[in-house]
DNA sequence: CCTTGCCTTCAAGTGCACATTAAGGTCTAT
DNA sequence: ATAGACCTTAATGTGCACTTGAAGGCAAGG
């Protein structure tokens, strides 16, 4: 498959895929013989966990330290699960936060005002919703 | 109070409170007879309104595009409504497609594979999850 | 009187994550 | 053999959301 099918199948640029490459997101990709990319399933189902943990606000820089680690022949699995239960910690807190504003906006449509500031009344509203989940916790 | 203090109690960094004034995200802040600004609740409060948008994702363009809508007096509360509605939908598709993410490195957590590589297996997982999500709209 | 510490405006700089451009190579079709 | 569509690398540009720097004002303390 070369790198616009590639494109295609992903969603993600010819060159957004050469950059991933040259940051070492994904793996070395295999060449023809007259040097273009010969792109595998195996790296299109690298590009697609980049995509997925991008979506989830994680940075390049990020996302290469601990794909280094996944790529390191040592056994670092110890490290390789702490630093994913980091990462879903993250996205969790994201996803809450996320939740929050959701609930938040679907409180002023609810209650409708004049105008779209924070009123007293939704400050209240938002702290008892936070103790409610932290009880449900 | 001045806009050092209103920097520590939102976390927005003075520069970025001047900066969303000039914006137009939050309204004209009201100054001393020297010219400094003296920031009230009521600012505190489109700036934390800010800040929580601008940790949901939307862009500080569209943001003013609506901020804009509100501060302005004619009646266009259906618009309104549209717009925060339209917003909604973004970040409740953010918040599923974080949820997806979390999924995805959860599975990866209880099924640890030598390689971080998203497996076919872990394809059909997903797919799976996806269709039961649709099954249950 | 001068330093400290806050403030002001305006302009320019920064970091991220790519996108775009330049200059060239290869393959296929007409 | 010439165009068109793909590819390559390397360098440069872009847009966003601020951040930083320059140059100066105001008020309190030593």
């Amino acid at each position: 498959m070369n790198i616009k099918e590639a494109s295609e199948k992903t969603g993600v640029s010819s060159a957004a895929i050469r950059y991933y490459e040259k940051e070492s997101l994904i793996p070395e990709i295999d060449r023809t013989e007259v040097g273009n990319r010969d792109i595998d399933d195996r790296i299109i189902r690298r590009i697609t966990f980049v995509t997925q943990m991008r979506a989830a606000g994680m940075s390049i820089e990020n996302l290469r330290r601990y794909i280094q680690l996944f790529d390191a022949q040592e056994d670092n699995t110890k490290e390789q699960k702490a630093i994913l239960q980091e990462q879903l910690a993250v996205m969790e807190e994201k996803r809450d936060d996320l939740q929050s504003a959701i609930d938040h906006l679907n409180y002023k449509l609810n209650h409708f005002y004049d105008h779209m500031e924070t009123t007293e009344e939704e400050l209240r509203e938002l702290e008892r919703q936070h103790a409610e989940k932290k009880a449900n916790q």
